[in-house]
RNA sequence: CGGGGUGUAGCGCAGUUGGGAGCGCGCGUGGUUUGGGACCAUGAGGUCGCAGGUUCGAUCCCUGUCACCCCGACCA
């Protein structure tokens, strides 16, 4: 990618209106621009790690055998009806609508109905379930209060995945699974994430398990023991007798010996059950001939709302800082002017290898000003063609330690692989 | 919806106890620079969020309204 094309990549003052560093740094480097309360556009590093990170959570899913599709952002409002849950998304205002000539529409801002729609024709007979299929995409929700940037938006990225089962027990056990598939999404992301009980909310169903990831910046509370294997919701310990919750269920005779901790909400997994299925009419025969609705299970993980969690997660005061498997670009070029020759070269080969690579090409900066925008933009690593380098040799800088070292330009591919 | 706050140049912000609208960055032009946010000169750019009121006169005072940020209920 070539700055001098992008636009809007130029470094701004901070503005201190925000309260998370990291969403300081995306308003100073445009990389976030805000349309109104929750309505943002990002720019190509942010779209290119959120990529990443949908790359990540896609050949997990795939690997637990789930299924990708994709299912309307439009959905006219007769689905909506048939799940009873038209009147109350609409009279709370969460829901953006729209009043056409052939009728009322929604934007989605939640898809069970719709899955319903796409998978019941086809699930007839226990002998077609269990069905686990997932999309990836936009949410539409008319927060009444957003907050954080990207952390609670009123367009944001979702990842939802729906299963149907035969049988409550087959529910559970995909649920397992799915929830051992949320462990393995967050450590490859590199989000320590603590599954807590949850409560089920509008969405029903009866067990929930939330994705927990510690931050100050997040809005829920959990309670965690030291060694972070036990960790509860603070919403739900108010609602129960908390004392003789945590030690009929966990043993645990002392709450002071948990930790109250800030953290954000980055997936929640739930058993529905029968509850959509009885009012949407999906059902199945069983092997004895009897009309059965399906058991239910879904599972969501806001995907924006990952990616604002991983870049507050990984920042300093100069920037971001990428983890190599979810940056965007892995190098960026800069160069004296006098260099610019071999810097483009440099640039074309490391394309031609496979390396994501930005070449900061922009005339009217000079380096120390490409080099603290490298810093902001957060790319793992800047490679500098200066007239101090000798030939053949690259001077490469690492954005997380800020170690500089020469490496043999014959090697760096090597090397950044 | 309740509480707190902010709206002044593209961005970040001053400011006026009511009378000429400013600074920094950025941008245009000319020149000197060129390895950790260069410098000099010069220039462009504003209905002071919007509407109404008070006043000889309002960016400033009053009323209303809108937008955005932060705190609560909701949620991925």
């Amino acid at each position: 990618m070539r700055l001098s094309r992008a636009a809007v990549l130029v470094s701004k003052e901070r503005m201190n209106t925000e309260e998370m560093l990291s969403q300081q740094i995306f308003f100073q480097s445009s990389l976030l621009k805000r349309y109104g309360a929750g309505i943002y556009g990002k720019h190509n590093f942010l779209v290119r790690a959120q990529a990443n990170i949908e790359k990540i959570i896609r050949e997990v899913l795939d690997k637990y055998d789930c299924v990708e599709i994709t299912l309307p952002l439009l959905q006219p409002q007769s689905l909506w009806l048939e799940s009873g849950r038209w009147d109350a998304y609409y009279s709370s205002g969460q829901m953006f609508y729209c009043n056409m000539p052939n009728g009322m529409f929604c934007m989605t801002p939640t898809a069970e109905e719709a899955v319903f729609e796409f998978v019941r024709e086809n699930i007839k007979s226990y002998k077609d379930l269990p069905v686990n299929v997932y999309q990836i995409g936009p949410k539409f929700r008319n927060e009444i209060r957003v907050r954080g940037g990207l952390l609670r938006s009123k367009e944001f990225t979702m990842m939802d995945a729906y299963s149907f089962h035969a049988s409550e027990e087959d529910l559970k056990r995909e649920y397992a699974n799915m929830r051992k598939a949320y462990l393995e999404i967050f450590e490859k992301l590199g989000l320590e994430a603590i599954p807590v009980k949850a409560l089920n909310g509008d969405m029903g169903g009866k067990i929930s398990e939330e994705f927990m990831f510690l931050s100050e910046a997040g809005e829920d509370t959990i309670l965690v023991s030291k060694d972070k294997t036990i960790a509860f919701n603070k919403e739900i310990l108010e609602l129960e007798n908390a004392e003789e919750y945590l030690k009929n269920n966990y043993g645990i005779t002392d709450i002071k010996t948990l930790e109250e901790k800030h953290c954000i909400e980055l997936g929640h997994i739930f058993q529905l059950g029968q509850k959509y299925s009885t009012t949407m009419k999906g059902t199945f025969k069983s092997a004895d001939n009897i009309e059965i609705p399906y058991y239910m299970g879904c599972y969501g993980i806001g995907v924006s709302r990952t990616l604002a969690a991983i870049c507050e997660q990984n920042c300093d005061e100069e920037g971001l800082i990428w983890n190599k498997e979810i940056a965007p670009y892995l190098v960026n070029i800069i160069y004296t002017p006098n260099k610019k020759e071999n810097a483009e070269k440099l640039y074309d080969n490391l394309k031609k290898s496979g390396i994501k690579v930005v070449i900061d090409d922009r005339e009217n900066l000079r380096l120390g000003a490409k080099i603290k925008d490298w810093k902001i933009f957060g790319i793992p690593y800047l490679i500098v063609i200066g007239d101090k380098t000798e030939e053949d040799t690259i001077e490469i800088e690492n954005r997380k330690d800020g170690k500089k070292q020469l490496i043999k330009e014959s090697e760096l591919v090597n090397f950044l692989k």
